[in-house]
Parts: structure tokens; C-alpha cells; sequence
RNA sequence: CGGGGCGUAGCGCAGCCUGGUAGCGCGCCUGCCUUGGGCGCAGGAGGUCCGCGGUUCAAAUCCGCGCGCCCCGACCA
């Protein structure tokens, strides 16, 4: 450990102790938000240190910071879980090929981004294995074994893991061809229950998005054509980034009974007859921290939503002599202390030699949602300057006293959880248009959503798209208006979609 | 998998056309000095020039074949 390291208490482990290293990129600046979005992305990834390229194309190394975020996801989203009856176990990495073969659409869905093991100990394998791309399959085959009875249903395991699909086009966080998620596998009696179960998932990542990541997400069902390979329906949680694209930020599926049929998952109901178990399966990815990225971050970096910021305040102490430094650290050790029993999670920026300013800079790329300044004037007037990491410059600080400073910190992060929030949805519905012709609609998706009646053909979604490169997004489960007329073809819709261009 | 761009120090690049001692900026290390918005000075370390083959007295440079990365299109969490 070296000096600038804040140390960890048993109360407030994480974070605290992550180790971070000066920028290694030599310009200074990040290209801005509207000049290139996608370089402005990767060069934050790097530079804020969440995550590096790996020497495999395509696959990424999470660095401590990006990891620390997951963690923060991970427990918000495990808590959830848990609450929800479900449990966690892990099944394993490597599924016999012929499983995959089990499932017609399953098979042809993800048959062409398989990775697999043909040689194992150097001989070459008898069936090969595949690395799981998902563990419908695997999953489907433990469950035939343990369901025999309706006094099994439902079963509702999750687990927590790293799936690999061999995408062409990559981009870190967003799209590598090993990814980490969760994927939960649920069994139940009825369909009703099933429908119930892969509802209520897709209702807890709502919650997850809109409370913990600040991140507003639309709800809804998939278009068939983006519907799961091997699910009878598929919902989604579509959330605007930066650039006016959507991004599938988590999904649900109701597997109906096509992977109990496949792989015999039935049980005797009360009537002592043999029935097919109803299936469900749900995700989200660290495709997840792409979304805070893009959602929150602006031309100086990250920010990141306060709930799930690996740091939620940052201290830079301020002094010339060994004196100030002296009175400055005392009082900054003790702030800690008073913020971590009201579990803050905080840092202090021990760093010598580099200057305040660049301290500054540093922690607003990374995204740190709250900085107290300290130097020798506040600790005279006792008090502390603050500053917004969601208002940049003066408009952000405010000088505070130290007294109930803990108090002052939460509440300021609580305002800036919100303001987070408020500016996303903000910026959605001001991207988002209700056109009422084919004309206005191809104005809207060229920088946002358009919300639109859609007949539900895939004829029609596959001319949109090819006119216009947007997709139907999903069709939002929220339907106001009643029935209108395919914004195409102008025949009758029950629904309304949105449409957008996608990641 | 098609189109384009690029592989030279940790990062960003120059050098290549016209073959002849491998350079610049940033970062890194040491010391001094600074510190309330990306400080400064001095010294220093760091290179199979993506790989293989060819041409040549001599290849980062010319030729051939690979490999990789990034961007844009078709497929996907």
C-alpha cells in the first residue's frame, strides 16, 4: 500500500482502497460529445480506467474502477433477487454441442457465434464442446433431473457469470465476445406464472435502472424478428444514450414450454398428470456500465449516478507547507471517518505532486459525483467547498460548514441521484417525437426515438429499417391513445412502438 | 463478412516517397520548486520499427505473404 491510499474499514470495504494511476493518453482532452461520440466513448473507457484492451480481439479486461461499478450493480441487482424468493448457484462453462441442437431456434439463433472446444488434454473430443453463449440448454438439462413433482415449482435460480458469443463487431462494455451478466432460469406450473415471473424481472430492472443508475428506461415487448431465439415472448428495457440511439439495457423472456419440451422438464400435477414445466430466463450485462457511460457522461467524462459510484465523493486536501498539510490532513481524516460510519463511500487524493487543478480534472473524468475541496482557508473557517460534479464550474461549489458534514454529503447526493435522473428523461423526451407521417418519422430517428402506431408486420419493420436504419425498439407495455394506423402502411395498429436506431 | 484507415518507446505521432547512426510531444523515474482549475526547471530510463520471407553491400524505408487493431456497412445482450 502506498501513501495515497485511503485505507478500508470492515464497514465500508469497497472502493476505498482502489488504486488509480495517472491518465496514460497524452492529450489532455477527450474529443467532445458532438464532434465523435463513439471516439469520445472508448477514449473515456480507457482513460477513466474501467476497462483495457485484451491481446483477444474483442475481449476486454475489466480494470478495478469498471469492476468496482459492476460490484455496485451486481449487489443492487442481487439484493432485488434475493427479495424475490430467487436464489444463486453456478452451472458450467462448457455445454455438449448436441444441447444446443436441442432447441430449433435456439440453435439457429446462436449457432453462427459459437465458440468451441474440439481438443481437450490433446485428443481430439468425441462430441464437441461448446462455450456457453447462454445456459438455457444446461440449465434446462439440471432442471429435467430435479423436477418431478408440482411441489419443486417453481424453481428460481440465477446465476452470476461470463457467457461468450462470437460478435464481428465489438466495442468495449457494449459488445465483447465474452461478456459478464447474470442469467436468471426460473421453472414454473403455469404459464400464467411464468408470464408473472418474466413481468415482474423485467419490473425489477426498470427499478434497478431508474433508482440505482439514474438511467430512464421504456419498458416493453419485442418485435418478433428481436425476439430471443428459443422464447415465446421477449421484454426489454430501452434506454436513450448521448447520441439519440437506444440501447438494450436488460431482457426477459417467457420461454413458454419450447426448452421443457426439448429437454423434458415436466412434472406430475396435483391430478397425477405429466405436464411440461413453463420456462423463463433474464439478463443484464455489463453492457449495463455503457449505458451509465452514455447516458450521464459529458465533455469532461464520466459522471456517474451516486448510488452505484465506485467513490461518491472525493476529497482533495489543498497546502503549500508542511504545516498547512499537516492541519489540512487532520481535519480531512477526520471528515472520512465521519463519512464512512454513515457509509459515504469517499476518498481521499493523498497524491503528491500533482497539483489540485489536475486533481480536479482527473476525478471529473472518472466520473465522481461529489468533490470537497480542503485547504488551509476552510480549515480556518472551518468549513468545506463543494462541487458538483453534474454542474461544472462555479455554479456547482458551495462553501459549507463542517458541522454535520455527513448529513450535508448525503443530501447533496441524494439531489444529485435525481438531477441525474431528471436530465436523462429530460433529454429523452426532448429527442423523442410522436410523427405522424412516414416523413416526419424519418426526421425523428435520424437523432432520436420515434414513438409510432406500427401494424405489427414484419414486412413493414424490415422496409423501416432498410429505409431508414431504424429498428422497432420495442412496443412499450404503457399504451395511451388506443388504436391508431401503421405509420407505413397505414393499416389498422393496435400499438404504438418505438423506433430507433440501436447499438 | 464486405469497404476504408492504421501498426515505429507506456500513449499520440514524425521519419518511409528519394534505403545509410531511430526521433518529437506527452507520460514514466530522480532531485529541486510549486499546489484554491490540467505548474515549472534540470537530469535520466525506456525500441525484436507488428511477424515471416525476398531484393540489396546495407531495409523502419522497396517487394510479397501473413497477423492484429480501429472506423463505416450486413448480424447480435
Amino acid at each position: 500500500m502506498t501513501s495515497f491510499q485511503s485505507y478500508p474499514t470492515l464497514k465500508n470495504p469497497a472502493g476505498c482502497i482502489l488504486r488509480v494511476g495517472k491518465s496514460s493518453m497524452s492529450d489532455q482532452k477527450l474529443p467532445t460529445r458532438s464532434e465523435d461520440f463513439s471516439e469520445w466513448y472508448n477514449q473515456l473507457v480507457i482513460r477513466a480506467e474501467l476497462a483495457d484492451y485484451a491481446p483477444v480481439r474483442g475481449c476486454m479486461i475489466v480494470r478495478p474502477y469498471g469492476w468496482a461499478l459492476w460490484e455496485n450493480i451486481t449487489a443492487a441487482l442481487d439484493k432485488r433477487f434475493k427479495a424475490t424468493g430467487h436464489v444463486n448457484a453456478a452451472f458450467p462453462l462448457l455445454i455438449p454441442r448436441s444441447f444446443i441442437d436441442k432447441e430449433k431456434s435456439h440453435v439457429e439463433g446462436f449457432s453462427p457465434e459459437l465458440a468451441v472446444v474440439t481438443i481437450g488434454g490433446g485428443e481430439e473430443l468425441e462430441e464437441p464442446l461448446v462455450i456457453r453463449p447462454t445456459s438455457e440448454t444446461i440449465i434446462g438439462y439440471a432442471y429435467a433431473k430435479w423436477i418431478q413433482s408440482w411441489r419443486d415449482l417453481p424453481v428460481l435460480i440465477n446465476q452470476w457469470n461470463s457467457v461468450v458469443r462470437w460478435e464481428l463487431r465489438t466495442k468495449l462494455f457494449l459488445r465483447t465476445l465474452e461478456f459478464f451478466w447474470q442469467e436468471g432460469h426460473t421453472a414454473h406450473a403455469t404459464n400464467d406464472e411464468a408470464e408473472g415471473e418474466t413481468r415482474q424481472m423485467l419490473d425489477i430492472y426498470t427499478d434497478f435502472a431508474v433508482n440505482e443508475a439514474a438511467v430512464p428506461v421504456i419498458p416493453g415487448r419485442k418485435s418478433d424478428s428481436e425476439r430471443f431465439a428459443g422464447a415465446e415472448r421477449t421484454y426489454s428495457i430501452e434506454a436513450m444514450m448521448g447520441d439519440g440511439k437506444a440501447l438494450q439495457a436488460g431482457t426477459s423472456h417467457n420461454l413458454g414450454q419450447n426448452f421443457a419440451k426439448a429437454f423434458e422438464i415436466r412434472y406430475l400435477d396435483k391430478n397425477g398428470e405429466l405436464q411440461h414445466c413453463w420456462t423463463t430466463s433474464w439478463g443484464l450485462s455489463t453492457r449495463f456500465i455503457g449505458a451509465i457511460i452514455m447516458v450521464h457522461g459529458d465533455d469532461q467524462g464520466l459522471i456517474l449516478p451516486p448510488r452505484l459510484a465506485p467513490f461518491q465523493l472525493v476529497i482533495i486536501p489543498i497546502y503549500k507547507t508542511e504545516d498547512e498539510k499537516s492541519g489540512v490532513m487532520e481535519v480531512a481524516t477526520r471528515i472520512r471517518s465521519e463519512l464512512i460510519a454513515a457509509d459515504i463511500r469517499v476518498k481521499v487524493d493523498e497524491r503528491e505532486g500533482y497539483s489540485p487543478g489536475f486533481k480536479f480534472n482527473d476525478w471529473e473524468m472518472r466520473g465522481v459525483p461529489l468533490r470537497m475541496e480542503l485547504g488551509p482557508k476552510d480549515v480556518a473557517k472551518d468549513s468545506v467547498v463543494f462541487a458538483r460534479r453534474d454542474r461544472p464550474g462555479k455554479e456547482g461549489k458551495s462553501f459549507v460548514s463542517q458541522q454535520g458534514i455527513a448529513a450535508t454529503v448525503a443530501d447533496m447526493l441524494r439531489e444529485i441521484q435525481k438531477s441525474l435522473f431528471d436530465r436523462a428523461l429530460a433529454f429523452r423526451e426532448a429527442n423523442t417525437q410522436h410523427p405522424e407521417n412516414y416523413a416526419a418519422f424519418k426526421t425523428a430517428v435520424e437523432k432520436g426515438f420515434a414513438r409510432s402506431y406500427w401494424c405489427g408486420r414484419a414486412e413493414c419493420e424490415a422496409r423501416i429499417k432498410e429505409e431508414t436504419k431504424a429498428t422497432a425498439r420495442c412496443i412499450p407495455l404503457e399504451q395511451s391513445g388506443g388504436p391508431g394506423k401503421c405509420i407505413l402502411c397505414g393499416e389498422p395498429a393496435a400499438d404504438q412502438a418505438i423506433f430507433a436506431k440501436a447499438y
